[in-house]
RNA sequence: GAGGGCGUAGCUCAAUCGGUAGAGCAGCGGACUUUUAAUCCGGAGGUUCAGGGUUCGAGUCCCUGCGCCCUCACCA
């Protein structure tokens, strides 16, 4: 292995060059550029928070007399003033430098604080610190020592004793004051976004916490959460392609999962009545502003209950996870802190207020003008609005298919997206795998969270009849083409489960990065998933 | 998958009808002990995404490829 520092001849850049010598000149000093071990450290809001006015103030006027007595008694040495002022050792990135001779000022950034100033005088500060402040380059790491103290502007500072390195920042740092705004390089390189812009870093300790928040408040109602495989031998419990993966040692074809729904269950008829998993799906699909091929969801079962009990559960728990973001995101505009609304984009959401409720009929007529059921209307309006009533042999595509384009692209839209609304009560024949209600079996025990026109999660009263079950297997399986009965198969194994006997149940599924966006006012799904997918880079490359 | 847009200095952005590629910040040399995106003086920095074509002349026009963004399609 060749050490790159000791061969900068091997095409490196000019100002990555003039940082390395800078890193020399730390090196120079007898100082590790890279830092090591330092106790006693403080982030930069706990430091800013030690502040004290009039240990400061009186430090000062100490100062001051002290001053005013030399001055009038040359050649007698008055005492150093007493100091009561708090003495904190901090570290952070180096954002500004500001450098007047014989006294740099520098302002650092951590996970707490987006902006604390240091000073370091000449005077007051070690022969080597004052040396590392002057060879400090943006987008340094350094560990900082001294008393707070406020500026003539009244800004709280770090009069530095000490100032130590603990990293150098080789690549050079994005504009100080615009920030990273590259959309892909926000992306590829997360991790200069995220001190650059600080608002990235805080969108994911936002989203962080508001999860927490979630589990807690679910851990409080008796939900316990669960990991299940997201290797799978089958990928169940969703209509999605799959990934495919392959395991050496059994020489079999894994997928990674699409939902863990058909696991969950099962932990239902194992005597669990009250299961949560939070984790990733993956799916094999388009990626776009709502959409990442792995995303989070929170999937729920709740024994004896059905769609309308975990509906509620739904709604408590998104009013709760909103009044946890309203209060990290006090002080905001348009937030308010106890957390009935929260801003997004141009849309202010209430969570407040229960949720609107409308069934997928009425939502039906009211977009459309006339009853799903009028099939000869139907067909006749979906061929005035050239949607496609025929497939390309030239058969009649079902009904139930053609009122669901309807719905998506006139009756959904019509909902107002400031207001979380459930739909309710979906056509059994678009639902084939969720129970029917026992009033109306033409209709499914099923209700879909939208927020903003996005989906947010389904809900469900769960099949738990295994020879019904199995029967709409069967019936799902017959009318797949080939590509999709590739990766779709029957399991089972869920069947046996049944068998045993599941409880009747409530489940849903939520989209946490959706929800995120919503609660952390983030137009795309990229903006609160740390990592997103990016098709790699094939630099160099020649055509 | 289809259509549209974008790609210029390390970063943020300009460049008129096709006519010598610019600024701010960062960086470099110098001055400065209360600055706030510090200020002042001096100098430096380019394979205009890649490859090809048209033209006396291409950042600009045409073709191909790569990447990103937007819209649509796909997608519980």
């Amino acid at each position: 292995m060749t050490d790159p520092s000791t061969h900068p001849e091997t095409s490196v850049h000019t100002l990555e060059a003039q940082r390395r010598a800078n890193r020399q000149a730390v090196a120079d000093l007898g100082l590790d550029p890279y830092g090591s071990r330092l106790d006693g450290m403080m982030d930069l809001a706990s430091a800013r928070a030690l502040f004290d006015e009039q240990a400061h103030l009186d430090f000062q006027q100490a100062e001051a007399d002290r001053k005013a007595l030399e001055k009038a008694s040359p050649g007698v040495t008055v005492p150093a003033s007493p100091d009561r002022r708090p003495r904190v050792r901090v570290a952070g990135r180096v954002m500004l430098h500001r450098d007047n001779g014989k006294l740099v000022w520098m302002n650092l950034r951590d996970h707490t604080d987006a902006s604390f100033q240091v000073a370091v005088s000449k005077r007051e500060c070690s022969e080597s610190g004052f040396a590392v402040a002057k060879s400090t380059d943006l987008g340094d790491l350094i560990a900082v020592s001294g008393p707070l103290m406020k500026t003539k502007a009244g800004e709280v500072t770090l009069w530095a004793e000490t100032v130590q390195p603990c990293a150098k920042c080789l690549a050079p740092p994005p504009e100080k004051h615009a920030g990273l705004q590259d959309i892909e390089l926000r992306y590829r390189q997360r991790y200069v976004d995220m001190w650059s812009n600080y608002e990235t870093t805080r969108v994911f300790q936002w989203r962080s916490q508001i999860v927490a928040a979630m589990r807690r408040r679910l851990s409080e109602q008796g939900f316990l959460e669960v990991e299940t495989p997201m290797l799978q031998t089958q990928a169940g419990g969703a209509a999605a392609r799959p990934f495919i993966t392959h395991m050496n040692a059994l020489d079999i074809d894994l997928y990674m999962r699409i939902a863990p729904e058909l696991y969950l269950k099962r932990l239902l008829v194992g005597g669990l009545p009250r299961v949560f998993e939070i984790n990733r799906n993956f799916r094999n699909e388009g990626l776009d502003k709502h959409h990442n091929p792995e995303f989070t969801m929170l999937e729920l079962y709740q024994a004896y209950g059905n769609y309308h009990s975990v509906m509620e559960l739904t709604e408590d728990l998104v009013r709760h996870a909103a009044r946890a973001a309203a209060e990290l995101r006090r002080g905001e505009e348009r937030v308010e802190p106890d957390g009935p609304s929260l801003p997004f984009g141009a849309l202010q959401i209430d969570y407040g207020r229960a949720f609107d409720r409308v069934t997928y009929r009425e939502l039906f007529i009211r977009g459309l003008g006339f009853d799903p059921g009028d099939t000869a209307r139907v067909v006749s309006e979906a061929e005035r609005r050239g949607i496609r009533t025929r497939n390309d042999r030239g058969d009649s595509i079902d009904a139930v298919f053609i009122v669901n384009k309807l719905f998506e692209d006139y009756a959904e839209r019509t909902l107002d997206p400031a207001r979380p609304t459930w739909i309710m009560d979906y056509p059994a024949s678009l639902s084939p795998l969720t129970r029917p209600s026992r009033s109306n079996p033409a209709v499914a025990e099923r209700a879909d969270l939208f927020i903003a026109h996005m989906e947010i999660g389904p809900h469900y009263t769960e099949l738990n009849n295994p020879d019904v079950q199995a029967a709409k297997f069967r019936e799902q399986l017959s009318g797949l083409d080939d590509e999709e009965s590739t990766f779709r198969t029957f399991d089972e194994d869920f069947i046996q489960a049944l068998k045993v006997g599941m409880p009747p149940a409530g489940g849903m599924g939520l989209g946490i990065d959706r929800l995120m966006m919503l609660l952390t006012n983030q137009p795309t799904i990229r903006d609160v998933i740390l990592f997103p997918l990016m098709r790699p880079q094939r630099d160099g490359e020649t055509a």
